[in-house]
DNA sequence: AATTGAATTTCAACCAGTGAAACCGGAGGA
DNA sequence: TCCTCCGGTTTCACTGGTTGAAATTCAATT
């Protein structure tokens, strides 16, 4: 999107035309040529490359095209790092670079969540974040997001835990999950630190379970509540596309 | 291949360029010119582009390219059909209609061979191969190479098995079984049933372990052995295709 | 400092890729 | 039956995107 200078066109049409089927198993011609907004006779030309070398192919009772083997073949050669803290960074490079402020991933590990990985703003005044840093549960977006979206019985489990504080009210901490979850996102700001405020949003896997909270964190003088509400369809979006990177419905930890 | 009349090059070559990640897991930039035959510049550009839109990323350390998130996603779409039987079949039919004869793929259970998927010939002098049919497997190219490549002791236990005919030589058909390893396929001209040849080759999963036979039949007056010989080559080709599908280092069954 | 090897950028030429429009063929309706 | 519609396919002429060679940068080695 930024450098389009040394790109070549032809390809990138065809790439797009393939992550076509990222969002539906299957396509007519018509309706990739309406959805790219490319001309028709240059999505069937398209089509008849990409079928014929395998990475498309036409369902024969429906006409329409599928994704072919060769995605298979390559996704085989892929199935190492199924680590999302190796497998997310480069889409956390790509938000940071974007939005430039600090971009963190955390998993809950009990009544704590963790930064599993992390990509700092390169501003001079930046929320610095080392990897593997522990947090209660209790303060923050990320929990915030953690905590709205896990399993019932999970969220019962963590809000009667002894070390949940007695000076939270059970009843408008529920409201704000579900406010949460409404939104899709949680912000904080000056919660668990001063001076910083974060904007938090779900990673899900296939199943729909939260497997990562995805978060943006800087300085509140920068981070202001209209800048937050801002980023956060982009965070969101960048948590939706790790999400489908995940193999499997297997949640992490 | 076949009809490069309505096809986009520059299409072609990126789609190229990703298909040298299936042989490989990281390449550069000058490997892959040589690999494909392709100028570094153009190649240059298409990796731009590839990168670009998500298909490869680089590996920091190695400065080498390897493939992005963009497959993850694709293939998470895929992952319905994980049955060998369907997932083979675009690739059974390629077969057939390259060398036009029937192709049917074997695997092992217990002293048998079952016929789990078949695509049969247009010629109307065929081999009829009907889905689900069981055979001894003391005899056909099929049989043979799925003891061939059966592991040690499995293979032992077949050899010693008490239904294994009497009249077999022991050392002679290990010969036999090393000859077929060393060529990588195995034949057979009126072994099972009169008037009938057939070739056979292995698919193997990721880890090395035959899951399958690719076997292709026909009558011995169109499939000579000239013919098998020049078919083997196609044959194998294929079973490795097939085998670099199949999801994680599963066994079939 | 000089040398190698690799990635990146420039550049001019040309042909591959493009969109518009024509064509085809089947489904469905009058 | 004929007609129309609506997808997919093919044609065609134009042009600007794509290309290879060569120059340039950059980093690692000697």
């Amino acid at each position: 999107m930024e450098d389009k200078k040394f790109t070549v066109r032809a390809a990138e049409r065809a790439l797009d035309i393939l992550l076509c089927f990222t969002e539906k198993r299957e396509w007519s011609l018509t309706e990739i040529a309406q959805h790219t907004g490319l001309n028709k006779s240059t999505v069937y030309r398209l089509l008849v490359t990409l079928e014929g070398k395998g990475f498309l192919r036409r369902n024969p009772e429906t006409e329409k095209y599928r994704l072919g083997f060769r995605i298979w073949e390559l996704s085989a050669n892929l199935s190492q790092s199924d680590d999302p803290a190796v497998l997310f960074l480069p889409e956390m490079e790509r938000l940071r670079d974007e939005l430039e402020e600090t971009v963190s991933l955390y998993i809950r590990d009990g009544m704590e969540r963790v930064r599993i990985q992390a990509v700092e703003s390169h501003q001079t005044i930046r929320r610095v974040a080392p990897i593997g840093d522990r947090m209660p549960l209790t303060v923050g977006a990320s929990s915030k997001v953690l905590v709205a979206y896990a399993p019932p019985e999970t969220q019962e489990i963590i809000l009667n835990d002894p070390s949940w504080p007695e000076t939270i009210d059970r009843e408008r901490y529920r409201k704000q999950l579900e406010e949460i979850r409404r939104r899709g996102y949680a912000t904080s700001m000056e919660e668990r630190e001063a001076g910083a405020s974060a904007v938090a949003a779900p990673v899900f896997n296939r199943l729909g379970e939260i497997i990562a909270a995805l978060a943006v964190s800087g300085p509140v003088g920068r981070l202001t509540e209209e800048k937050m509400e801002a980023f956060a369809p982009r965070i969101i979006e960048a948590a939706q596309r790790m999400g489908k990177m995940v193999k499997g419905g297997a949640a992490v930890r």
